[in-house]
RNA sequence: GGGCCCGUAGCUCAGUCGGCAGAGCAGGCGGCUCUUAACCGCAAGGUCAGGGGUUCGAGCCCCCUCGGGCCCGCCA
């Protein structure tokens, strides 16, 4: 048993239906016939979908009483038609129909499960395969073991668990009620290993570092804050992991990745969820072009991975396809100026550079940094261009204060950002391993913003003064990754449970 | 934080002009040995999100609250 996850347990229905109640005298009647509704265990099982493979290799109406098999899973439905009936039995393989017969079963024996069962129900199966007279691969039911009795009757078998807001709060209906759902959250992690065994292919190192911190830094973002009883101090949840992993490279581990959970105080909304998954990937001695072959062919992969799972789905078809190579290419500036039409604009002065944003309606302060009105830019004219999946590099240094000096365009940093259908997916640097500079433009970002802006870390500086090797580093939103290879339009498709607003009342 | 929309049976949804609360699935009873959203017949199932108001009369109109969705603003 795996600890508790809070937050979703909210409270759910207290007074029981009447299908409930109707539910409950089955299990009496069961356990009158010494049946126990809730055993141990249903050791043997196969996948029903190897039943349902051997079945495929019989004719039409043939049945194979030879070979046994137990399978268990969900019954989904029963269709009763007199001293025959069909079920369907879902499994994580799959569906596979159950042919439940009476001069199988015994008169009895079938006339009492087909009482007893009720869809919803989880049961074991033991039978032989076969092939309806229709052509419907199935296993033919010698017996059935009730493996745990459904006191709440599931979601309506054709149409599912619409309801988007039951969908979030009580994910388990939805996905029992829906393999399309089921297979999403599967990709899912199956993306995540596909990242792990690229990154380990390329020799770095998993790592865990604290998500407890005296101060969250590595990014501008309001922090979670709680308190250790411990210590009697305040904590931060972690922001980024940035910080940690560099302090690794200080230490001597050369290729270094996390994938976990970050946290920012912030809304939540289509691409953005208080807690998020992210994968940050330091490596010591290569610059931001190794990292980006590195990511070109991790997105084949996943791509390719996703289409086999999922394939006949539209949506999904239309997403991988903006995953095939080549990946365009836009220079920060270049690309700005063709769209915009706005020449030179890496040169314009921050008062000529206000009014630009101005005009198009950009909300931020007057005396922001000229940084912040070229992104505002770059939004506005060239993000929602951005189709397939695409790098833009080499942004003007006053946008990223924390990137390494561009070795060859003057006033540009080295740095990428990959984009899909306008939403950010990733962001690379050549990182800073000046200690001097990188406390100098700590200082500054302090001055240039409000609350939202990043910590001082006065012991990774400390730790950047012994020496950090050159290094190019990731951070990869693996919350948009996986809506971006899905088609998702809300993060909250690919979060099993996302934050909702307790239940009050 | 601002705007718009939604909440009806366990689930999926109708509900017209303010006039008896409806269907399908699921469940109950009966029928059916090839169905697969099985089918046929009968009966049952409601705090119309919650609270207040208008009205002879409210699921429907008005106000408030709760929850959700979408758009905008901010962060990845």
């Amino acid at each position: 048993m795996s600890p508790a996850h809070s937050g979703c347990a909210g409270p759910m229905p207290s007074e029981e239906s009447s299908l409930e109640a109707e539910r409950r005298s089955k299990i009496e009647r069961l356990r009158s016939r010494r049946i126990e509704p809730y055993p141990h265990s249903f050791p043997g099982r196969v996948p029903t979908r190897e039943v349902a493979a051997a079945a495929s290799r019989l004719a039409v109406g043939e049945e194979s009483a030879h070979a046994e098999y137990r399978v268990a899973g969900r019954l989904r439905s029963v269709r009763t038609h007199g001293r025959a009936s069909f079920a369907d039995l879902v499994d994580q393989s799959g569906t596979l129909q159950l042919v439940l017969r009476s001069d199988v079963l015994g008169d009895e024996a079938y006339a009492a499960w087909l009482s007893d069962l009720d869809p919803g129900d989880i049961i074991g199966a033991i039978g032989y395969a076969g092939r309806t007279r229709r052509g419907e691969n199935s296993l033919v039911a010698r017996s059935l073991v009730l493996l745990a009795k459904a006191i709440s009757p599931p979601p309506e078998k054709y149409h599912g668990l619409k309801d988007e807001e039951q969908r979030i709060r009580r994910r388990y209906l939805d996905l029992l009620a829906s393999e399309d759902v089921r297979r999403r959250f599967r990709l899912r992690s199956e993306i995540v290993q596909e990242v792990r065994r690229a990154f380990d292919a390329a020799g770095f190192l998993e790592v865990e570092t604290p998500i407890l911190l005296p101060v969250a830094s590595g990014a501008a973002a309001a922090p979670f804050v709680t308190h250790s009883r411990y210590l009697d101090e305040e904590l931060q949840l972690r922001i980024a992991i940035e910080l940690s992993l560099k302090r690794l490279l200080v230490g001597g581990l050369e290729r270094v990745y996390e994938i976990g959970r970050c946290f920012r105080n912030e809304d939540l909304d289509a691409t953005h969820s208080p807690e998020f998954t992210m994968l940050e990937a330091y490596w010591a001695y290569a610059d931001y072009h190794d990292l980006r072959r590195l990511l070109e062919d991790l997105f084949e992969r996943v791509a390719a991975r996703t289409q086999e799972l999922m394939p006949n789905v539209p949506e999904v078809r239309a997403a991988t396809d903006r995953f095939r190579p080549p990946f365009p290419t836009l220079d920060f500036v270049e690309s700005l100026e063709r769209a915009s039409g706005i020449s030179r604009v890496a040169d314009l002065s921050v008062d000529e550079l206000r009014l630009r944003a101005r005009a198009i309606g950009a909300t931020v302060p007057d005396d922001s940094p000229p940084g912040i009105f070229l992104d505002k830019l770059f939004e506005h004219y060239v993000e929602p261009t951005i189709d397939h999946v695409s790098f833009v590099i080499d942004h003007p240094a006053s946008t990223t204060p924390l990137a390494k000096r561009h070795r060859s365009k003057a006033g540009r940093v080295e740095r990428f950002e990959v984009f899909c259908r306008s939403f950010e997916l990733g962001n690379a640097y050549t990182e800073l391993n000046d200690p001097d500079e990188q406390e100098r433009r700590f200082r500054e970002q302090l001055s240039a913003r409000g609350e939202d802006t990043y910590a001082y870390d006065a012991d990774f500086v400390a730790a950047m003064r012994y020496g950090m090797p050159p290094a190019t580093g990731i951070g990869i939103g693996i919350d948009r990754l996986v809506m971006a290879l899905l088609g998702a339009t809300s993060i909250k498709d690919v979060l099993l449970f996302p934050q909702t607003r307790a239940r009050s009342g």
